[in-house]
DNA sequence: ATTAATATTTAGACTGGTCTAAATATTAAT
DNA sequence: ATTAATATTTAGACCAGTCTAAATATTAAT
């Protein structure tokens, strides 16, 4: 009787967890394999594949062994529901308790498991039922469906063409707090003025100010023309 | 090797339930025993006896056993930082987001746990640094201080005298909903017009209207002159 | 086609927290 | 002072989720 077998019941905060963790992965085109899921979720290995049984019992994921996992329809329900709590609750903590968002995630990461249906309805309605979050990400509506991206980034706007930051895809709080000192924040207007070869930088026109921006940084801000 | 002892590390929310159900039965002058403890946590009480012992190992607790429990005082420090967050919690939902009073104590017992004490701080903050939460429930201080309640009741404040209500001792929701409905609540003004003999129900006039009160329920609401 | 490197899974142990069933202690009632 | 009723604690099992160490499978490299 090995501890797989045994695990598996409800959709506790550790399996909300798994089920984004692996609903981005597949969102970001990659193949949800062990270890990467194990490195997400800072556990190991072997723990994954425990969780991916239970998970596989449970219905919510689709497990190909040594092949990958996929989020099944309920799964991906459940990974939506979490995202958006995750989401309003990191708009929330910006627009109504004055946080920077580069200080959300973290709290959003425990609130999102604990927030009721009830107390989500009365966020989204005191926002106005956003559509993206501080960071421009989109907040799944409550039947699922997600605003989608543009396509452009900053590492391949036309030069001299004019754009409005969308959404920047990272996380981590010092590169965010530089990034809101550039004035790089969703719906700022920019340009790019000049772009290095071989994937050099790039340098972004924000309002008066000029500044050179790693490529790949660049990479992940997404523009609206 | 018995579970009690290998229990006991981390202030988990578990731990912090049971730190908090103790100090409000200590602070009700009850004798905290396991039985009237496992009742409270809707638990059995050979699962109180392993958590106290595991808390009494943490030097949360002191346990005469067989007699009682009671909070050392970093259990009671633990304890008012929990109860500080729930009430402040109650009151931000019924202040910010329009929630009623008998609908925000199940969403505050789960939040009360994992709210930062930046999120707490901004909180308190927002809400002016509160003294009470709707149910006029006191609302700990950060160094762990207590406002103290009046000391009169509907049950004995005497005829004909003015007062205000500043607490309702009750949880229940729909008893709460109830005296919402007769206009009971924190900062109502009221006089006790009539009282039958052999603790029998107590008459309270509100605004113009007098409403005949059980005098267990009369005992729960807290008057100051 | 082997071998080596890497990824995945199994086996089995541990923790936190609960439970049931049985043992023991305390209190109340005669 | 026994007995009965009740409260408390112990013993031992279970579940969720993790870990380490070992076994097995896959892929890449010669």
């Amino acid at each position: 009787m090995t501890t797989a077998e045994n695990l598996a019941q409800a959709v506790t905060p550790v399996v909300e967890d798994y089920l984004k963790a692996i609903y981005l992965m597949e969102r970001a085109h990659m193949q949800v394999k062990t270890v990467l899921l194990a490195e997400r979720m800072n556990v190991k290995p072997s723990s994954v594949t425990a969780m991916v049984k239970a998970l596989a019992e449970m219905g919510l994921v689709e497990h190909e062994p040594y092949y990958g996992v996929h989020l099944t329809p309920s799964g991906e329900r459940i990974a939506l529901e979490v995202i958006r709590h995750h989401r309003l609750i990191e708009l929330y903590l910006v627009e109504a308790l004055g946080f920077t968002w580069d200080e959300v995630h973290e709290e959003a990461e425990v609130l999102e498991h604990v927030i009721s249906e009830k107390l989500e309805a009365r966020i989204a309605a005191h926002l106005g039922n956003p559509v993206r979050d501080p960071h421009g990400d989109p907040i799944p509506t409550l039947d699922g469906a997600l605003p989608t991206d543009p396509t452009h980034t900053l590492a391949d706007l036309p030069l001299k063409t004019r754009g409005r930051v969308v959404r920047v895809c990272d996380q981590h709080t010092e590169r965010l707090r530089y990034l809101a000192g550039l004035g790089l924040v969703p719906g700022a207007r920019v340009q790019v003025v000049a772009r290095e070869p071989f994937d050099g930088p790039v340098t972004v026109q924000i309002g008066k100010e000029s500044h050179a921006l790693d490529h790949q940084l660049a990479r992940k801000i997404l523009i609206e023309k």
